[in-house]
DNA sequence: AACAAAATGGGGTAACGGACCCATTCGGGT
DNA sequence: ACCCGAATGGGTCCGTTACCCCATTTTGTT
């Protein structure tokens, strides 16, 4: 559902110019919140709001601000991808993420993306103000928790793209011999498949396998904040 | 992480009295957000705020507000226990819940606990402000999207709490033979509770009853806003 | 062209789990 | 005292999975 309402300021006419911020979050309390604890910093412009991936991309073209809060987890767009499509566009745009998600490879996964923040959505506002003052000076902002749960990101080798599809099917409840034949491969090539999931991630069995690809994201229907 | 700071507001010593609301969200970027969606409302005043179940508790006993608006899911005391105490202590309070969780079966379970209110985070400021309106004037309010979900929910047979037990144990990658040790019983025993487990949530696999867990909020490491 | 990783697939064994049948005991409610 | 649901447990058969061994082919990179 769009809700977002574009509050554009006047530029100031004097003076140092104002840092324009655009807010991108589905949840409308939390961009107000957001945009409250913003409002208390002199000098500092929320000029606009997204609720979803695409119009965050449309937005960040159209009004090119210097910094972007973007949601992790919004609809239309997976986050990474309104990342990279908005650093194609303005290379120069300060990006911190504001997640709900404490996955480490996740938290990790933006990190080696290269964004200038990152913050959980438990971080309080002085933390927020002060890591975002930081981002605008040049420098790169971790969260103190977002850092804590980094230390517990465990170097994995990556899944190649069978074993994300088998595991995928998995999750969805799909027996070996159904995963064959719907991958028109043999049970035997499954077997294989599974087996170097579960020793990559370090599981031995499907509720191992579910809490990953929880954690990582990978199911579709449990939405959340 | 406790930072909730409570702001009193002066009593309105003239005319019609305030409608004193209690904002009860473990993160304070949410409750930023709804306090500067309620401010907007003329006679309503944000009396106090708490970041976790036990805090909440306190601040609802010592504020008597006539209206708290609860998260499900805080630090420290669900949710469900957070509501039964502040009822127990004041009968009278109306609470609306406003959750991110969108299982139908735990939006389910508030709507029989008895809650005024139940609104999803995604709800917008104007179906927010409605909402709470109609509860103050004595009405059941749940928000179009909450409503959309509960249609959805499956009437289900409850779970013993054997079936809970052995559920959760599931989730945490057991084998049968592992959980009737630990449970000291047979792995028959295991098996019949599992398999009345999977007929009564109508599932076939261990992610059916991961999906299931995961909905209602029964996995510990999977935190969230 | 060479190389390495990925993908593919077979045989065999042991363990696990599902599903059906059978059964007794315990505890709570009437 | 009676009844019913929950909890308990056994036997049997079959399907599935994990894990070890073996192997060839394909694909992408250098």
């Amino acid at each position: 559902m769009l809700n977002a309402d574009i509050t554009t300021l006047s530029r100031v006419e004097h003076g140092l110019p104002e840092t324009r911020i655009l807010i991108c979050d589905d949840h409308e309390i939390v961009r107000q919140g957001v945009r409250e604890q913003l409002n208390e910093v002199e000098g500092w412009s929320v000029v606009g709001e997204a609720g979803d991936g695409v119009e965050a991309i449309g937005r960040a073209k159209q009004l090119k601000p210097d910094l972007i809060i973007l949601d992790a987890a919004m609809p239309y767009a997976r986050g990474i991808e309104v990342y990279a499509e908005v650093k194609r566009w303005l290379p120069d745009v300060k990006v911190a993420v504001l997640t709900g998600f404490t996955s480490p490879q996740l938290l990790a996964s933006w990190v080696d993306a290269g964004v200038e923040g990152l913050f959980l959505k438990s971080t309080n506002a002085a933390e927020l103000r002060q890591g975002l003052e930081a981002i605008l000076a040049g420098a790169r902002f971790i969260s103190v928790e977002a850092a804590k749960i980094l230390e517990n990101a465990t170097q994995r080798q990556p899944l190649t793209a069978r074993e994300r599809e088998v595991l995928s099917m998995i999750t969805k409840g799909n027996t070996n011999p159904e995963i064959a034949e719907r991958l028109h491969i043999s049970v035997k090539t499954v077997e294989k498949h599974r087996g170097s999931l579960m020793a990559k991630l370090d599981v031995r069995s499907v509720s191992g396998l579910m809490i990953y690809a929880m954690r990582e994201g990978l199911l579709d229907e449990f939405r959340q904040l």
